[in-house]
DNA sequence: GACCTGCTGCGGGATG
């Protein structure tokens, strides 16, 4: 990757005069400029593309929009100018306050332009509007640049264009989405090859790989990183326990700080309260409720399942501080700004330093104010990861978001949305691919696969007319004749893969939001569950709609929501290990490590606390078998993979069976007789070939892809998610999935698709390189073997989370007492 | 059997 020239290449030159109209602007507004703006002006006003890097709230928007409205040739107030600056965000309910934004400065500084904004909930008159002349600056997604793009007049309509800019480009980078954004500029600059391209980002690591994913490989050399002054001031702090006696070593709703939490509450005047899961969320709001009656109607919660309509409620009243709290997932991570809130509390692990920091700057989001977020730990080791987590968040050590590889579902998705936009020649397209970093080392065998899947739908579909989507004419160029699959594409266009989900509404018709089908099929008529912060009952179930009333009785059937995974990143690992080794040596640093004193202390006396280099096995009897568990500090989805190699691996060795267990700290293998565990076995368990071969054969790798596919089926355009407006047969796209995973996997096991169904396996659920890079690091640490007596506190959420599977949850509780009961008496003693 | 580690995000178009 060509690394980005730093922003002090941006020359330090007298303030260019052009800008002298905008700088008035500003002072008339009595706002000063901003410390990064100059250079951004300056690289602008170059030609050159860019990344502003800056926290939230420091004007990086204006920074960026200002310039091609100065350097605008004037119009005449007669004729609004025809597209001019492309603005692209990935929320809708972000698009409408850039737009907002953009309208102020442009009623400043070019009076004649027209500024609106496009997505899907665009009202149809204002879309039939655009579609006769977009308006001079366009705020968008993703998906509808996308659909622009589809269109057969799309370079008319985008001939005058001076200059894209993408808001959150951390947001998009890792994901599909960002590679469609990366082809959707590709188109651009195949009809502008020179257009400034900027993107806007917080709290992210690796820089020059964004930059380069932004501009392209190519320009990425002469584009210019500027970074914002970093000057805003986080306190990151722990609601403790009065005392660590009686505080869990295993679970993670963390209810047991709940008369802390209503307390923090209490005393501030607006509060976010973020949890990690939507159940959570539903879980937290109940209780705090149930604490604090006479607080109904000022608490609200807030999750990516809830109703759109409750969820802008809840925005406003954050907005205009008419509620004391919200309960909230990352649906409030990013998005519209909320002045008002003053404290942010961080229920559970924080899982990573870029998303600890990116809540906190939820909180004193004003200039000059301080940004501060509590966590609340909901077991004991969680306390360390706080510590762990502030030490990090001071130095910065942001997470790296990777960039997404030529993934060919969305590649396939393109080739169609070109040859809708106007058609394309082979070969101007790849050389258009070879223009974005994502596809700049695309095999020409992918290429081909690819161009053929969409033209004959590849080995297998090709009887099939439907999948025959694009056809080369006589002119050699690729066009979609068939106005049928040409809508359906449109209608498929963008990447997001949801569950099938069923909509929940009381019999008045107002909804509440999507739970997942699965949940519902599990109830019967009069069965109640928590949702969307109330009781209700289920009355029936027609057609995808789950009907219910108010519930007469209690519940506490939660609904639980499939979603990503979240692993501990490297960084709040790291961080936590070294915290750990410090430990060891005596040095209990922060409150939180003064605390967990005892406890550290009971699992250095029982067992061990390794130093940073150094790997902790322990090997324990219990009495449901015996126990030998690992603590790498990978993260949960690593050590998932690390206890299927070592099973599979050990299983080879000598036939027998484990029950796996893992979490953020470590794994755990569980066998029924002693599993003896001799040093050249290590070697053998760490060794670095076929680690992915056996990983696929220790797992149900059948099983996973399948799940996987759904999504690459769904981009590929493959299946069909149904018309807009119709029941969403959501079922359908999971049955033909599988069916045409399983034709693939049988007439065409070299599909290509199929392959990268095996890598998106292998890459994102079990974070295949980091485990690799785990498996090296532990190949150079000392091994330390401990015989514990009894489980410790690092194995018992291991243990407790091994028997949540096993064990009905009555059964789980007294099983779970009665560990605690055991473990009290021995660590008295 | 359900008191409990699976976030977020988008999307139509021809006709009158």
């Amino acid at each position: 990757m060509t690394p980005a020239s730093p922003a002090a290449a941006v020359p330090a030159s007298a303030p260019d005069a052009r800008f002298d109209p905008a700088r008035a602007w500003f002072a008339a507004q009595g706002h000063l400029p901003f410390p990064f703006q100059e250079a951004t002006w300056a690289a602008f006003a170059a030609g050159r593309s860019g990344l502003v890097h800056a926290p939230t709230g420091t004007g990086k928007t204006l920074a960026v929009a200002i310039p091609p409205m100065v350097l605008a040739p004037p119009g005449t107030a007669a004729l609004a100018p025809p597209l001019a600056l492309l603005w692209i965000t990935p929320l809708r309910a972000l698009a409408a306050d850039t737009g907002h934004a953009l309208a102020a400065a442009a009623a400043a500084l070019q009076p004649h332009w027209r500024v609106d904004v496009r997505t899907g909930d665009t009202s149809s008159t204002a879309r039939a509007r655009q579609d006769r002349r977009l308006p001079t600056a366009l705020v968008t997604t993703p998906e509808s640049l996308t659909l622009l793009l589809a269109r057969a007049d799309w370079r008319e309509r985008f001939a005058h264009l001076a200059a894209a800019v993408v808001d959150e480009w951390h947001e998009l980078l890792s994901t599909k989405r960002g590679v469609q954004v990366e082809l959707a500029l590709a188109r651009l600059r195949s009809l502008h090859p020179a257009l400034p391209t900027w993107g806007l980002s917080a709290t992210l690591a690796n820089l020059d790989a964004a930059l380069a994913c932004l501009a392209g490989p190519r320009r990425a050399a002469t584009a210019a990183i500027i970074r914002g002054e970093d000057r805003k001031k986080i306190v990151i702090d722990t609601l403790r326990p009065a005392s660590i006696e009686r505080f869990p070593w295993a679970g993670h709703i963390g209810l047991r700080l709940l008369p802390e939490v209503v307390r923090a509450i209490d005393r501030a005047r607006t509060t976010l309260v973020f949890t990690n899961v939507r159940s959570q969320t539903e879980i937290w709001y109940q209780a705090i409720l149930e604490a604090r009656p006479d607080w109904a109607g000022t608490i609200a919660l807030h999750h990516g399942s809830l109703e759109r309509e409750a969820r802008d409620w809840v925005e406003d009243g954050l907005r205009h501080a008419r509620l004391r709290a919200v309960v909230c997932t990352s649906s409030l991570d990013l998005g519209v700004d909320y002045a008002p809130v003053e404290q942010v509390l961080q229920i559970g692990s924080p899982k990573g330093v870029g998303r600890l920091l990116q809540r906190a700057g939820r909180s004193g989001h004003r200039p000059g104010a301080t940004s501060r977020i509590t966590i609340v730990p909901t077991q004991a080791l969680e306390l360390v990861e706080a510590a762990a987590a502030r030490d990090a968040a001071a130095r910065r050590l942001l997470e790296p978001r990777q960039p997404r590889v030529a993934p060919l579902d969305v590649l396939i998705q393109h080739l169609v949305t070109c040859a809708l936009g106007g058609g394309f020649r082979a070969e101007d397209l790849l050389a258009e691919l070879r223009g974005t970093t994502a596809y700049a080392t695309l095999a020409e065998s992918d290429w081909r696969f690819a161009l053929d899947f969409v033209v004959h739908g590849g080995a297998t579909l090709n009887a099939y007319p439907e999948y025959r989507r694009v056809v080369i004419g006589d002119d050699g160029i690729a066009r979609v004749p068939d106005a049928q699959i040409a809508r359906r594409h449109r209608m498929g266009i963008g990447t997001i893969v949801s569950e099938p989900s069923m909509t929940v509404a009381l019999q008045n018709g107002r909804r509440l939001g999507h739970v997942e089908e699965d949940f519902i099929a599990r109830l019967a008529p009069g069965d109640a569950f928590v949702f969307a912060g109330r009781t209700v009952e289920l009355v029936r179930v027609h057609e995808l709609t789950a009907w219910v009333r108010p519930a007469t009785k209690p519940s506490a059937l939660v609904p639980r929501w499939t979603g990503g995974q979240m692993a501990l990143s490297s960084e709040l690992a790291d961080a936590t290990r070294h915290l750990v080794a410090e430990a060891r040596r005596g040095v209990f640093a922060s409150p939180e490590l003064q605390l967990l004193r005892p406890l550290l202390e009971l699992q250095a006396r029982w067992s061990q606390l390794p130093e940073e280099d150094e790997w902790l096995i322990e090997s324990i009897a219990t009495r449901d078998g015996h126990g030998l568990f690992f603590y790498p500090f990978a993260g949960r989805l690593a050590h998932l993979g690390l206890a299927t190699l070592f099973a599979w691996r050990l299983a080879r060795a000598a036939p027998r069976t484990f029950s796996l267990t893992a979490n953020d700290y470590g794994f755990g293998l569980l066998s029924p007789t002693p599993v003896p565990l001799a040093r050249g076995e290590l070697g053998r368990l760490l060794a670095a070939p076929d680690v992915e071969r056996d990983l696929l054969a220790g797992l149900n790798a059948a099983e996973l892809g399948r799940r996987q596919f759904r999504e690459t089926a769904r981009i590929a355009g493959l299946v069909f998610q149904g018309y807009p407006g119709q029941p969403n047969p959501a079922r359908q796209v999971q049955a033909s999935s599988a069916l045409l995973y399983q034709v693939f996997a049988d007439y065409d096991p070299e599909n290509r698709l199929l392959a990268q169904t095996v890598r998106e396996v292998l890459d994102h659920r079990l974070e295949a390189p980091r485990l690799a890079l785990t498996l090296a690091r532990l190949r150079g640490s000392r091994a330390a073997l401990t015989r514990p007596p009894r489980p410790t506190p690092f194995a018992f959420p291991l243990l407790v989370e091994l028997f949540r599977e096993r064990f009905s949850n009555e059964s789980l509780e007294a099983r779970v007492a009665r560990m605690v009961s055991e473990l009290e008496a021995a660590a008295a003693t």
